[in-house]
DNA sequence: CTGATCCATCGCAATTTAACGATAATAACA
DNA sequence: TGTTATTATCGTTAAATTGCGATGGATCAG
């Protein structure tokens, strides 16, 4: 198995609709990207196996792979996760920065 | 201004739709609450007057009496605010266990 | 080159959300 | 009592979200 350049590669890409958001329409599209029991799990996934994954995501949740294909768009453009192509696949991994970001947006309040 | 009673009653009192949710749901609950600009400039106002308000919202925010209302209402349904009657008016305030909580569930991601 | 695999995207349907005005309910006040 | 003020709720409309199957574009194996 030789995955993954994603180590290597992983750095903050913030997506075009991000970049113009002021502070709290930012910690909302944060939020909101949170708001979804999918797009929790997905992120725990990404926590529990420190690299990246993909397909395995399909594999685990309950929902077709267009639909999951569909919550990771969504988690990486809100900047949680990133992807990365390796090969055929593609690799996603978290954010930690967006971690930190969150949590200090969330002490802002 | 003889308001208000808000700091004695204010205690948790989780809506029927709360209740029934596991840890991610919750979890998705509270940070589906907070996907909305409107919605957090309604927690920072509640955080800066530390005492409730309720019609000043409508004052500062530019949205309609009865959005606002909604947005109270999402708040108050995930457990962010609570709010008590305090003669014709409504008295919001927060619920800092809820912050706490929505915290240590993300630090458990 | 061909076929298989992986994934994003499209198109669609159903549901939810956001916003508003209008209406009702409640409480204070004249 | 009747009036005013405050807030929740209703009904509606427009837009966004969620989910799916189907399609298509890459990439790798043979």
């Amino acid at each position: 198995m030789k995955n993954s350049n994603c180590d290597d590669v992983c750095c903050p890409a913030p997506s075009p609709k991000t970049r113009s958001l002021n502070g709290d329409e930012r910690f909302a599209q944060l939020a909101q990207a949170l708001g979804h029991p999918a797009r929790i799990a997905i992120i725990r996934l990404l926590k529990e196996r420190k690299t990246c994954i993909c397909g395995e995501i399909v594999e685990v949740l309950p929902l077709a792979q267009s639909t999951v294909s569909q919550h990771l768009k969504v988690l990486k453009e809100a900047g949680w996760i990133q992807g990365e192509v390796d090969g055929p696949r593609v690799c996603y991994c978290l954010d930690p920065d967006t971690f930190k970001r969150f949590r200090s947006l969330l002490d802002t309040l």
